[in-house]
DNA sequence: ATCATTAATATGTAGATACATATTATTGTC
DNA sequence: GACAATAATATGTATCTACATATTAATGAT
């Protein structure tokens, strides 16, 4: 009747999301000690341990030191998204890239610039406005303002021929990322570039970026017509 | 010269990751093995294991057997969305929340529904208009179905004061979870539930969710205009 | 009763060890 | 040389132990 092998965390993992399904444990219910869990399951505490951890990742439960271990009461939908470099998303969904600079300039940073980075100062930038393509069609416009102080390497690159957007991928690692998720209509200037009609509904994707607390880049990334945005899963 | 306090995980990954940041190694270079690093550091394999394990899910290197660890070559952009209850949402931006139900039927799916299930064959799943209002404002206009062969209890829930979205997230936790992100212009009907221009641009957050292989509910939550979705960090 | 101090307790973390597993490298056979 | 069998190896997992840490509960002084 013993199992084969040896339970393993996600095993454990599984059998406590399980119960938390079939209601044996509702939200808001404590769970029992990780002790107990292991000693009913017959494992060590610490294959229990991973598995709650998990959990807790996953925003499934809540555990407090002495406090144990509760289903959570207001579940949230918890998931992970994953943003490629741009050319990497078009090559995958079997386009052909293509990227064109639009203009480059350093210039004082814009109002939503200043408040992505929550910066009160007036600063100067370098500010990069290029056309990721998809076969031949506008794909994502991207408006990126890179600070010069934290990353002045890029005033070396030739953007013309690298997007900032891999550059900066590739060479500026960062240790916290922000973004932001809304809709706009398109104006007459960026229904041009992405020759796309006057007023139509455009997914907007901004980024910023810090390198401990130092600000790297903020990119406003306009997609073109019926762009959408997935998780994987 | 040696340290107070023996070395934590979080220790190891970050110094793992300011290596990788400073360009010690960098994009497609290969780390040494856990024991070395953790020989040099003066820890367990097991505490640096725990570091790599959270530098890997960061999508920072990628791990594999035999092969080693390496800096991935092409770095995502990968962060953690948390999507909370809308009345949730709506509380915690000082508001007061409000519910509506606007129409409730079983019905035949929609075509984006099947699409989003991935079922081929027709059927009739339960059918929820409703809004959510914020300061009696409209803030999110939900068009939701739900199977009532996986949640069939739904069909007891007097929807008109209980929303679907707060029923079903307390009492129907869910083993996968799809989301999509995307703008669309209002349309008449849409702009009067919503007290929005036609035209308008909106974004849309599409969530499916099953139970081990079995639809439970599809919902687009259209959003009032200007609404935007962040990452929280 | 109030408040600070102390003890108890559940989770969090680190270390050591042993074995599992996947993948690469090597060896051997034809 | 081609291909299968085998060995080597780096990560993955499980267990036990010991101690750290946060938080609650109990205790004691005023």
């Amino acid at each position: 009747m013993t199992t084969a092998t040896r339970l393993s965390w996600t095993d454990v993992r599984d059998h406590i999301r399980a119960q938390i399904l079939n209601r044996t444990y509702r939200p808001g219910d404590k769970l029992p000690r990780d002790e107990d869990i292991a000693k009913d399951l017959g494992c060590a505490r610490s294959t229990v341990q991973r598995a709650m951890q998990d959990l807790s990742d996953a925003g499934i439960v809540e555990r407090k030191r002495k406090g144990g271990t509760q289903v959570r009461t207001d579940p949230v939908t918890r998931t992970t998204l994953d943003i490629p470099i741009t050319r990497k998303e078009v090559e995958q969904r079997g386009g052909i890239y293509g990227y064109q600079l639009l203009s480059r300039a350093i210039e004082d940073i814009a109002p939503w610039v200043s408040a992505n980075f929550a910066l009160s100062q007036p600063t100067k930038m370098l500010h990069v406005d290029a056309l990721h393509l998809a076969d031949q069609r506008p794909y994502i416009l991207e408006d990126r303002w890179i600070s010069t102080e934290t990353a002045p390497e890029i005033l070396a690159v030739d953007l013309a021929i690298n997007s900032a957007n891999e550059w900066l991928v590739r060479n500026k690692p960062y240790t916290r990322c922000d973004l932001r998720f809304y809709a706009i209509e398109a104006d007459r200037k960026t229904a041009s570039k992405l020759a796309a009609p006057v007023g139509s509904a455009l997914l907007v994707i901004e980024r910023s970026t810090w390198i401990d607390e130092r600000p790297i880049t903020t990119v406003r990334a306009v997609t073109k017509p019926g762009y959408q945005l997935l998780t994987q899963n």
